[in-house]
Parts: structure tokens; C-alpha cells; sequence
DNA sequence: TATATTTGACCCTG
DNA sequence: CAGGGTCAAATATA
């Protein structure tokens, strides 16, 4: 691990194409799967939800490694695990301990339901309402607050948080970090993109998709599309790229592993 | 005019 | 008390 400890930036970036494509593997992997696990069978929810662990770990090991500071540090932590004593297992436990408390600040929608990393933001099926942005302390980039748009009608307590990552995008390139709290509880948890492959059905009923599906003129992405407007083009391409595909795929998974679980 | 977004203030939690 | 989440009035847009 000592090669580690001389990773530059671009370095960092290597690592974080590699656990993005590890990802995107492991998507493709549930994708084949999924199909031929028993929906009702317990060891089966198990391996959906290893599947699912899997690809939280990478998405929290990329964030660790985007987030600001000595990504250096946080990376050779993330890798090579705990040293006693020495300051690189303090951060880590310092990052951990930060990023406890920062879910823990939340007041309602508690239920952290997944996260992800996007390269661009982008319509994930649902429909979601803006009801806040803020500027959150040592990050550069503020946060964006997103409630599904069932939430006035019907209740809904799925809420999203966006927030574009400090040091992502090398100027090419900018990733987004996507929380997702609460289940949707809107008749129709409209999985309305059409790019999102039919994974979650082969394990489920089929989703009434009218709620969620009704054409506003305010998706979630255009109001990114107002605080980057070069990502515009990328929202409306009709050939969804394949990150974007990897993405869908994994918020279809998500509703399955939701579904299967018991409430 | 209706609906969505913005933004500053307020509130809650640790 | 600080940081972060939510509210709601003001503003923008179709």
C-alpha cells in the first residue's frame, strides 16, 4: 500500500474511474441476476441486498475521495485500512464520524435510502419539487433539497438532496452527489424514464407509473439545467449514455430491494 | 393566473 | 451555538 501514499490528484481521479467502472459491473451483474432469483425467497432478498451494500461502498468510497482536503490521506486510509495510532486512521475516523453526523442532522425523512454518484444531473423517474438550496459549510458548491412532487397530494416523504462534489469534474467532467430519504409512498412510484431497464419488475409487480409519470414542465433536471446550463444538452440526449444507464438501473434495483423488504 | 423556483428566516439536533 | 433541513413569502415563468 505504500504506492498509495505517493497518489497525486490525477492519481485520485484514476482510482475514482476505476470504482465507477467497478460499479458500473456491478450493476451489470445484478442486472443478470436479478431475473433468476426466486422473488419470494429469503437468501435471494440477501444477495440483493449484498448486491446493494456492494455498490453503496462505492459510492461512498468515491465520495470520500471527492470530498475536499488531502484526498491523499482519505485515500490511502480507504485502502489500506486502520494504522494504529498513526494521524491517517484518526482522519478516517474523523470522516466517518462527520459523515454520521451529517445523516444524523436530518429531522424528518430520517430513512436514508441510497445515494449515488452522477456524472450529470438527470430526470431519475421521478418527478421532484425544489423546496430548498443552501450553502453548506467547507463545501463549494451548494445543496440542493428536492421532495417528490407527490408530496403535496398524496404525502409522499421521499426527498432527494444534490449537491455537486468539491473537487469533481477536472473541468471536464462533474459529478453529483445524490441522497436519496424516504420511500416513495405516491400511488405509482413512477419509474417514468424509459431508459431504465425492467430489472425491478422481474421481481415485482409491475409499478403504476400515472402519478409520477404526468408531463410538468418541471423535472428535477432543469432545475439543474438553471444552475449548470451545460449539462442541458446532456439531459435531453435521446441515446441515454451509459453512466446514466448504470444509474437508472441502480434506482430500479433500489425499489426492488425496498419492495422485497419488509416495511 | 397558476404553478414552480428562489431565497432568507426559522427551527431542530448534536 | 453551529450546522443543516424545512418553511413560506417573493419572484419567475409558461
Amino acid at each position: 500500500m505504500k504506492i498509495l501514499e505517493s497518489f497525486g490528484h490525477s492519481d485520485c481521479q484514476a482510482v475514482i474511474n476505476m470504482i465507477e467502472h467497478q460499479k458500473a459491473l456491478m450493476v451489470e451483474l445484478r442486472g443478470m441476476v436479478i431475473p433468476i432469483l426466486p422473488s419470494d425467497n429469503e437468501q435471494a432478498k440477501l444477495a440483493l441486498q449484498l448486491l446493494g451494500d456492494i455498490l453503496s461502498c462505492s459510492d461512498k468510497a468515491i465520495s470520500m475521495l471527492e470530498l475536499g482536503g488531502d484526498t491523499t490521506n482519505k485515500l490511502t486510509n480507504l485502502v489500506g485500512g486502520k494504522r494504529k495510532g498513526d494521524k491517517h486512521s484518526m482522519d478516517n475516523h474523523n470522516l466517518e464520524k462527520e459523515a454520521k453526523e451529517s445523516v444524523n442532522k436530518r429531522r424528518k425523512n430520517a430513512e436514508h435510502t441510497g445515494s449515488t454518484v452522477a456524472q450529470a444531473p438527470h430526470n431519475d423517474g421521478h418527478q421532484w419539487r425544489k423546496y430548498g438550496q443552501k450553502w453548506i459549510s467547507r463545501a463549494k458548491h451548494s445543496r440542493s433539497y428536492y421532495r417528490c412532487a407527490n408530496s403535496k397530494v398524496q404525502g409522499c416523504p421521499a426527498t432527494k438532496t444534490v449537491q455537486q462534489m468539491d473537487s469533481s469534474g477536472n473541468g471536464k467532467s462533474k459529478l453529483f452527489n445524490v441522497d436519496y430519504y424516504g420511500q416513495h409512498t405516491c400511488r405509482g412510484d413512477g419509474i417514468a424514464n424509459p431508459y431504465v431497464v425492467d430489472t425491478a419488475h422481474h421481481s415485482m409487480e409491475p409499478i403504476n407509473q400515472t402519478e409520477c409519470n404526468s408531463p410538468t414542465p418541471t423535472l428535477e433536471h432543469e432545475a439543474h439545467e438553471v444552475q449548470d446550463e451545460r449539462f442541458e444538452n446532456l439531459c435531453m440526449v435521446q441515446n441515454m449514455p451509459e453512466y446514466l444507464i448504470d444509474f437508472e438501473l441502480e434506482r430500479a434495483f433500489e425499489f426492488t430491494v425496498h419492495t422485497l423488504s419488509p416495511v
